[in-house]
Order: C-alpha cells, then sequence, then structure tokens
DNA sequence: TTGAAAGCGCTACCAC
DNA sequence: GTGGTAGCGCTTTCAA
C-alpha cells in the first residue's frame, strides 16, 4: 500500500480511504489509485487488515465428519448465506475427536475465526472460558442441549411420531426402529417419538429399539444383521438416517425380504438418492440447505451483540412417501 | 499477552518466547508463565501473529460445490493431512463461477491463506498475476490443461477403456457413454478413451456419447430419457459418475428395462453408496480419500521452495465388478 | 537469561 | 479532501 501512495503521490491514508471507497475522496484521486492497484495487482493484506479491525471475516462450522451424506448440503447453504455477507467459510471435521473439537474452538478464541456454527451437537470445552460465547456460535442440526445458544433443528421426537403415524395408517403393528448413537440429542429424540408413539397405539410391547454407533450405511447393515436374528420380525423399520436405510434393505433384500411386501421401510433425510433407489425409499425430509441458510443468518444476527439474540428455530420436516413402505406395494 | 507479562514480572518478549518454548528460558519462568495462560485463558492473537509471521496457517480448498458427492471424501483427506500439519482448510464452493473463483484466489493472494488445493479444473485469472503462483497450488482431481502446477489425479482416459474392455468381455457391442460436462478435461478424457476403445475393437460404429452440463442424479436422468429415443438402444452404458448412474438406471428400470439383463451399467468413482444398490452398481473406483492426502501432502511440499517441485502424480483406478453388468445377470 | 524496541500493513483519529 | 501518526498484538534482533 506504501508503494501505491508512493506512486500516486499521495498519503499512504489517502490510499486507504480511496480503497475504502471514503466519500472523503475526489473521484480523480479514486481514480487515479484505482489504475495503480490494477496496474501493480496490489491485494491489502488480510492479516494486517484483521489484526487492526479485531475481526477475520471468517466462519467456523464444525462438523464431525464432512463425507457424512447428511452435512454437505448444509455447508452449501451456509456458504451460500455467508458469502453474500463477505464471509468466508472455514471447515473442520472433528470425527467426535474433543480434541479436534478444542482446537477449532480455538479458532475462534484467537480470533481467526469471527464465529461459529455448531453442527457436532456438543460445546466444545474450551470455549466456555471465552465469556461471551453464546454471541458468537449458533447449532445447526445437532441440538446442544443446555446450551445458551441460538439454534436451528427440525423436531425430532415429532417427526420419528410422524413416521410411526405413516406405517400405523399402512397397517404396520411390529414396527422396529434402527437408531443411531444414542449419545446423540438427535437420535435419542427420535428413539423418544418412537417409543411415544408405539406407546400411544398400544402397540409398545412390539417396540423394538437397535442402536448403533453411527449413521452410515455399514451401521443400517450391521443393524439390520442383528435385527434379522429375532425370532419374529417387524413388519416395518424406521431407519435415522436414509444412509442407514440403504444399508438396512440391502441386507433385506440379500435375505430374500421383499420391499415393500415382506418388510417396508422409512428413512431420515431425504438424500437426493432416495428417490432413485429401488425400491424408492419413503423418508422424511429434512431441510438441510435451508437449516445452513438459516443457521447462517441466525449467526449474522447474533454477532451483532446490539441486537437480540435470535430465537431458537424449529424448521419443518415432510414426509415424503415412497415405494418402501407403500401398502400393496403399488 | 501484556497482561500475562505484567502478572509474572517479566517482559513481554520474555512470554513470547516462554510460550515459543524457547530454550533461552528458564524452566522456572516458563512454568510460572504457563500457570498464568491456564488461569487467564490466553490465547494469542492469529492476526497479529500472521502479520509478523506473514503466513496464516490455512490452506484454501476451491471446488464446484461440497454437495456434490465426489468432493466430501476428497476433503476428508485434505483434512486429515493437514491437521496432522497444524493447517486450517477453508473450503469455498464455486458453483463453476468465475467471480467466485476469483474472489476466493484471493485468500491466496491477500495472505488469508498460504496455499491452495484446485479441484475446479480451473486457474482462476487473478492468480496468475502472483507470480510464484506455481508454488502456492497444487491440482486435485480435474486436471488443470497447460498449468505449471503438480497434481494429483487418475487416469481417467485408460481408465474408460478399462471400463470398454469390461463390456466387452461380458459380450457387448453397442455400448453407450453417458458423459459429464464436455468443458472438462477430466470428463474428456474419458470421452476419448471410451471413443478409442470402441474404435480399437472395431465398434467405433456403435459409438454414441451423450453429453450432460453437469455429473448429478438429474443429469444422468436426462440424458438416460434421451437415450431410450433412440431408435436401436445399447445393451450396455458408461456412465461418466456413479451418480449419473443411479439416476440413469432408475429412469432405465421404470422404462421397463432389467439392469443387468435387458441392459447393463458401469459407473466412475465407486460411492459408498454403489455396493449397496439394487442391483449393485460395478463401478470404476477412484481412490478419492487418498487423492485429497496425498494432493495435500504435495501441497505442504511445494510450499517450501527450497525443497522441488513435486512431480505430477497419476494414482491407480480399480474396476469394482458388481451385479449391474454381471453377464447372465448372476 | 531477560529487557527494550522496531516493525509487520493497515485503519482511523486529528489536524490542517 | 488530504496528510501525519498512533497503535492493533506479536516476534525477533540487539543490548545488557
Amino acid at each position: 500500500m506504501a508503494d501505491i501512495a508512493r506512486m500516486a503521490e499521495v498519503d499512504i491514508s489517502t490510499v486507504s480511504r480511496a480503497l475504502a471507497n471514503s466519500p472523503k475522496v475526489t473521484d480523480d484521486t479514486k481514480e487515479k489509485i484505482r489504475k495503480l492497484v490494477e496496474e501493480t495487482g496490489y491485494v491489502v493484506n488480510h492479516g494486517a487488515r484483521m489484526l487492526r479491525n479485531q475481526r477475520s471475516g471468517q466462519i467456523l462450522v464444525m462438523l464431525p465428519n464432512i463425507a457424512a451424506t447428511f452435512f454437505p448440503e448444509v455447508v452449501l447453504g451456509i456458504e451460500d448465506e455467508l458469502q453474500e455477507h463477505q464471509f468466508t467459510v472455514v471447515v473442520g471435521s472433528t470425527r467426535n475427536d474433543k480434541e479436534r473439537e478444542d482446537m477449532l474452538a480455538r479458532q475462534l478464541l484467537n480470533g481467526a475465526a469471527d464465529g461459529m456454527i455448531l453442527m457436532t451437537g456438543r460445546l466444545p470445552d474450551e470455549l466456555l472460558a471465552q465469556p461471551s460465547y453464546d454471541r458468537l456460535v449458533v447449532g445447526v442440526s445437532r441440538t446442544v442441549p443446555n446450551a445458551d445458544i441460538p439454534q436451528v433443528n427440525i423436531d425430532n421426537r415429532q417427526a420419528a411420531i410422524t413416521a410411526v403415524k405413516h406405517l400405523f395408517e399402512g397397517g404396520h403393528r411390529r414396527i422396529a426402529h434402527l437408531s443411531g448413537p444414542i449419545g446423540s440429542p438427535t437420535f435419542q429424540a427420535r428413539v423418544d417419538g418412537y417409543l411415544h408413539a408405539m406407546d400411544l397405539a398400544g402397540a409398545s410391547a412390539q417396540s423394538t429399539v437397535i442402536n448403533s454407533s453411527g449413521f452410515n450405511l455399514a451401521a443400517g447393515a450391521t443393524a439390520m444383521t442383528r435385527l434379522l436374528e429375532s425370532a419374529i420380525l417387524p413388519t416395518a423399520i424406521i431407519c435415522a438416517s436414509d444412509e442407514m436405510a440403504i444399508g438396512a434393505m440391502d441386507v433385506a433384500q440379500k435375505a430374500g425380504l421383499s420391499i415393500p411386501e415382506d418388510i417396508s421401510f422409512i428413512g431420515f433425510d431425504d438424500l437426493s438418492f432416495s428417490s432413485a433407489l429401488h425400491p424408492s425409499l419413503s423418508t422424511i425430509r429434512i431441510p438441510r440447505y435451508e437449516m445452513g441458510r438459516i443457521g447462517a443468518r441466525m449467526l449474522l444476527q447474533n454477532l451483532d451483540s446490539s441486537r437480540k439474540k435470535p430465537e431458537n428455530i424449529i424448521m419443518g420436516h415432510e414426509l415424503i412417501e415412497r415405494r418402501s413402505s407403500r401398502v400393496h406395494g403399488l
């Protein structure tokens, strides 16, 4: 910048103002500087600006695993929203490792990131040190229990109830649930909803929950394999994610079961794949992209501490009925 | 840091040295400072350190769309490798928008990122301004033509040949290819390989290539729909990605075709889903995670300009034969 | 082994 | 409308 100033024969402060498009600089001067910048390919130094302004223009997204099918679409929504507001997105996969979580959280504390979107369902310990952390963090898609931060999510309990009801209407009574990690409030809420709905329908004796440590293909396959060992098979299965459902359906089909004739399936998420599968997969659609966008918007609002802290948002879910749970297999 | 210095009754420079674990600080002093840091929850300011050291500790990953199934696994490999070396990963989805590419590339120029992994197959114009850009950028999985940067990729042309050969061995002659974006060297190489292999086998009269603007489910479905309008259907189809194959198979099955009895399919990528589909999808496996890891490693090496610039790397691909291309449909 | 001080590149305040 | 300058928080050289 000093170079530009010298070449333009003005003070460095004028250059700074010109670049910030300050109204107190003549158009002539601005134009002269603009040209020089173009010619030299000058770019303002990020570190210096950051030090000076005490902000980085970066938002950290913390999630367990960017390769889990659920997350990329949420990240896309976050990116789209934040890019419009001149923020850059930093993604960190924690693999559920506390140490990695703390390492990433430090990005917030040291000023490398101005705010954070949390999709791990857990507040890193490091963060609690920071006094105003509740203004810097927003939880998305994985509820953080007892946290004083704004969150966006769907009503997972209600979603599970929706799934059970749907199967009940199809005449099913023996309905099993292949759940995700039991420690996660998200998956726990789905279990709760499932059990509650089964109970309401007087079918609680028929409830079966199989827990998994993950919610991917392999988890679904393993859980289904275990379920097949039961004396009496359920006639329908609610899987905690579409990915699990795909794994489970594969195992079921390999075991000679027809879907939906012998056994029905319904998942959670509505991946783009789910409609193209054979049979196509019924599911509870979760508005992933929108959740990301709205979460990002909430964070932006939250960062501005002069404004009211945003309220939690519960987004709608939607039952998508496809062939895997169709009565009479039509 | 000044606070810590005051409390420890030493100079700020001593604190700095202690935190850097300099050998010229007594263990006593270090210990005293370490305690204070712990108590106060002090974290060194990223901006200041960045300004001073002229490096950010961040690597930018530029890709078209984080939600396209191909990329997350690559990003995971990159993250794993870079985290081990204390770098943070910044992900930017460009949506093939030149403006976004330039905006992101500026992160490199302004020092917000120390290096970049490019998965868009195109070098942003902004970058060419930077004189030593070839030391800061590594291309992964999408070849950048005429670029003087190190790259990691598979041999896409050869991979397509492998696919054709496989189908030939299965007795197929009328083989069509549903290609991705024609402008992309990656997909162009697959087309080339396909045409070449068909030609070699004396079946070039039977060649059919259908281009798409993307390589997702919808692209596969659209291309397949167009193909179904042909007078003579192929007996086998090579899809430029597994995602396209899934979309295309769905359309084919809805049109009443049996896979592989009436028509065989083979894709590219080997998504985790591909083995769980019904029928399971034959594919050319691309080592995505490993490509990410190796690309990141190359970047690290490349950033150190005192070392030799790394060579391009061609990784192996592997034909995974599954039911969708099985002879006799066994 | 520790202290003092310069300076990284920028912005914003104050003076003119 | 422009110039001069302090200072953001850190690292590192030089002196003691």
